[in-house]
DNA sequence: CAAGTATAATGTACGGATCC
DNA sequence: GGATCCGTACATTATACTTG
């Protein structure tokens, strides 16, 4: 399917706002281009592409595709791009409080000009799911598997892009979830889908209701529980009041904060208030998402940057070829 | 035949969700 | 709060095969 140019539109952002970070960490090497430029989606189906480039300190440009032209309200695909590229959020407070951190002090420095990519509702709940009972490399892989095997691929100028499959894509191609090696996490997925394809989930809805209240709605989907709601309401909403707490978060935490495992994540919400769950995505970063064991002793030797090295980690998952 | 190498089989870590 | 479930990756061990 080929996309055609609807519109250009150029992003204000902050002097030290790095569009290159923010498309770097966690994607894939098919959105992310190097040096600043990549191509972000803000609809499924049909589709809607932004290729976006850095332009100078403060200006991002932006160019959107879509497969007709007709249907695209300008301002509100420029709403819905710097949302995801989150140039208006204000993260000083944030960065305050990591500057002191003794987890996140050193990101602080390095990362300061990265923003949390968003994306929407129903790509970050697949995200989430595929997070479950896994480790880094096996949920990546099954994102990379569910965009090639169920998704669909665009092309955009002289590129052919791979989008993930909307929630009836999914519906229509569930067959081929195993395949993708997603494992008992289908019925999940499949679930989720349905209740998107029965309107039964709205973003907007969520978007105006307290953290809380969000996740316990998110919450009745059998195979969601209170980690996978609160990374999607993180990673789509920019919700972060409540932290996705894994086995992994809470042993760092409890180590680094020298609190009980069970206070963890009080100790976590105390400590970064209503920033707590970027704070847990900013630590993954940090670590490398490596295991827990290594992760560990990466804390008490201080290695708290991200690997250089080309290993599977957020840093530099967009250098693997899945 | 003994030592080394390739392949197969087995074991275990991973970690959130759910049941009780 | 503890036990159980799940699928894959990686590590370890066992077996088969090759080489000198």
């Amino acid at each position: 399917m080929k996309l055609t140019k609807c519109l250009e539109t150029v992003l204000r952002a902050p002097k030290d706002y790095s569009l290159d970070l923010t498309l770097r960490i966690y994607n894939f090497h098919w959105y992310y281009l190097g040096n600043g430029r990549g191509y972000v989606f803000l609809e499924l189906d049909p589709p809607i592409v932004a290729f976006v480039a850095q332009k100078g300190p403060a200006t991002l440009s932006a160019r959107i595709y879509s497969v007709t032209c007709r249907d695209i309200d300008a301002n509100n695909v420029s709403q819905q791009l710097s949302f995801h590229l989150g140039p208006e959020e204000d993260l000083s407070e944030f960065l305050d409080l990591a500057s002191r951190d003794p987890l996140l002090k050193l990101f602080a420095k390095k990362f300061r000009g990265w923003r949390l990519r968003t994306t929407s509702l129903w790509w970050a709940l697949v995200i989430g799911i595929c997070q479950q009972n896994t480790g880094f490399r096996q949920g990546w892989r099954m994102l990379a598997n569910i965009i090639k095997l169920l998704g669909k691929r665009v092309w955009v100028e002289d590129r052919e892009v791979p989008l993930p499959p909307s929630p009836l894509e999914l519906i229509e191609k569930h067959t081929l979830l195993k395949p993708a090696g997603v494992g008992y996490r289908w019925r999940t997925l499949f679930e989720v889908a349905t209740r998107f394809a029965r309107r039964e989930l709205k973003p907007s809805r969520l978007y105006s209701m307290d953290t809380a209240g969000a996740e316990k709605v998110l919450r009745n989907i059998r195979g969601v529980g209170s980690y996978t709601a609160r990374l999607a309401l993180a990673l789509s909403l920019r919700k972060y009041e409540l932290p996705p707490i894994d086995r992994w978060a809470k042993k760092i935490f409890s180590y680094a904060y020298q609190v009980d495992e069970n206070e963890a994540e009080r100790e976590c919400i105390r400590r970064w208030g209503r920033w707590s769950a970027l704070a847990v995505i900013a630590l993954t970063i940090a670590l490398d998402a490596e295991p827990l064991k290594r992760a560990l002793e990466r804390v008490k030797r201080g290695e708290l940057l991200p690997n250089e090295r080309n290993t599977l980690s957020p840093y530099n998952l967009w250098m693997w070829k899945f």
